[in-house]
DNA sequence: TATCCTTACGGAATTCGTAAGCATG
DNA sequence: CATGCTTACGAATTCCGTAAGGATA
């Protein structure tokens, strides 16, 4: 810094860099603590600490609250700079998928982060007809609760998400509808409900019941559908996954309610399957399984061909348009207007 | 570079650095000369060479195309990597602001870019006002026609512009509407038309007329009106601005057409004035004349504070409202869409 | 006492300017 | 041949790791 003070160069302002930027965004994803931000970044942790003070004289401002030499908490310039910081990262990220994508036409890696039932039920599909058209693109799938597939596009893990729930409350994500469906119940085809059309809550309250774990997608619109008509069903057992379910109730344990994608396999299944369904959306609704991208990142090609396969109207100008807007001003604007106010529409009908 | 692949660092990709992408911002402004891009930014030429070349093996593509050795033209990849681009510097900028703000609470600039016409008779007492309120803060005019506002918006050399038109033609600036105005006969009190309330287009077809330069916000409209009448009226001296128009008046010259605001001190001078004017809006329409900003740049509060100045409905709120949303995935966005598609809303009503 | 941030220090790599080389129009 | 980009080179400076210091809970 002597030198260009000397010389009278430091082209207004730029004795900033971009390490800094990514240790102040580490730091504040790792709740202040920077040992583990070093760690996390595989670099010194007192390189981590001069740099982050080096950033704060140059600003003119303290961006963390230090009790003694402890970082405590985020001050308020901290906060609103933050958002800028996402944003610079964030642009810095798809200058690199840019170049990616015209260096190396058809090579990358899509990486998908979604629930159990969407890699299980309705990804196949999709991903087996990407990678006929693009051998050369590496596909990666992050599978996990919804909230962990908002977590996983937030940090940039993951390209694309998938799941039911969750993905459209998040400021920074934009999520459009991918299909729809509906619970349905699963029984062995000799019980008496596999001839039911409209079974009615009560008739399943009679019966023990295997459902999905409290955290899996849907299973809380069963739970309020029971408590709304004042049953209280017997659950025999709780799964994550849908497979798990129609191996107990092909042992006999009770009837289950699973989504619909899963029994589509024993729906097609040549000369019948073991199991019968019924559909069950009179009585606990449909879902709308939702596609979901970071807000302002960049889509390789193959990222926006992928979403297409999801669904035939997701296609490249629908997902431009949905995509155009960008978070990082909101965030300062709500503490400008107020904390609150500021709400980006971040869900697009189509 | 040697080192930090041994030592395998290199933060996922940071080998990236913000005079590279300056460099890249400037050659595109000028028209991709790296000298006069060297000189402008106060560094060696073949300083912005080696950078602009190793950012490009950084990223894998070109971002320019040469012929030889001369720069001719951006690549697609170029084009869209300068979106990003621009935002990143934008929000490095405004790290920088922010940092101010919070720093030396009431100092600063307020960068002012605006017509004659706002200057001489609709902004010294709003930035009289400022001034009072804020003695700390240094204001800083900078005069041009419309089209020079916008690009000294964009350019960030000014913090907040006002003009009458083309603002709202600019993808990357917010406009907001501040007041309306209508032009006003001018004639000396003894003219014929003085008394007159309504004139008609024929009968200032009659006199001979002084003028606004054709450069000059409004004048188009003008000539549109008599051109539909099949007017040719006669001109005897278009000016740049009222206050020549007016001497001109005074001598004798013709009868003159000027923004009201230009009239509102003789309107207003104790005692009467040698000049009365009379209105045109039935005969020319009404003007509005707005606000512009750049979008997604930092708004300092003084800034803020001198928008509700000029109208008070431009408060915080509303501003930060209208700046919320980006233009560089837009920009990005067209590519993809086929360029003319992704038009953001940038003029917002009240 | 264990964790965690800061300061100190030194070698290595990068940065950036000057000077020379060479292609275009 | 004038303009303008690139390559070459070397000294100053920044960078970044290790090691030691000091504060908190």
């Amino acid at each position: 810094m002597q030198r260009r003070a000397a010389t009278g160069l430091r082209l207004a302002g730029y004795a900033l860099n971009l390490h800094q930027l990514r240790f102040v965004q580490e730091a504040a994803r790792r709740n202040l603590n920077l040992t583990e931000t070093a760690r996390a970044l595989h670099t010194s942790q007192p390189g981590v600490s001069k740099a982050i003070r080096e950033l704060e004289q140059e600003l003119g401002v303290d961006l963390f609250v230090r009790h003694g030499k402890r970082l405590t908490r985020i001050t308020e310039p901290g906060r609103q700079m933050l958002a800028s910081v996402e944003t610079i990262l964030r642009e810095v990220a798809n200058l690199q998928r840019i170049g990616d994508e015209y260096a190396g036409r058809d090579t990358g890696t899509l990486s998908i982060a979604t629930t159990h039932t969407q890699a299980r039920y309705f990804l196949p599909g999709p991903v087996a007809e990407l990678r006929r058209r693009y051998p050369q693109v590496q596909v990666v799938l992050h599978q996990g609760v919804p909230e962990q597939v908002a977590s996983m596009l937030k940090s940039e893990v993951a390209d694309i998400g998938l799941a039911t729930e969750a993905l459209a409350a998040h400021e920074d994500l934009v999520t459009l509808p991918c299909y729809e469906w509906q619970h349905v119940l699963v029984v062995p085809r000799t019980h008496t409900l596999a001839r039911e059309n409209r079974p009615t809550l009560e008739q399943l309250a009679a019966e023990t019941l295997v459902l999905y774990h409290p955290t899996v997608t849907g299973r809380t619109r069963i739970d309020q559908a029971f408590a709304r008509a004042r049953l209280a069903p017997r659950v025999a057992l709780e799964a994550i996954d849908s497979d798990v379910i129609k191996t107990y109730v092909r042992l006999g344990l009770g009837v289950g309610i699973v989504a619909e994608q899963a029994m589509r396999e024993e729906a097609e299944a040549a000369g019948g399957s073991d199991l019968a369904s019924v559909p069950l959306g009179h009585l606990f609704g449909s879902n709308v399984t939702r596609v979901a991208f970071k807000r302002g990142v960049y889509l390789r090609h193959f990222v926006l061909a992928f979403a297409e396969l999801l669904a035939p109207r997701l296609n490249a100008t629908l997902l431009a348009r949905a995509l155009r807007s960008d978070a990082a001003s909101a965030v300062r604007a709500a503490g400008v207007d107020g904390a609150g106010g500021a709400r980006a529409d971040n869900d697009y009908q189509l």
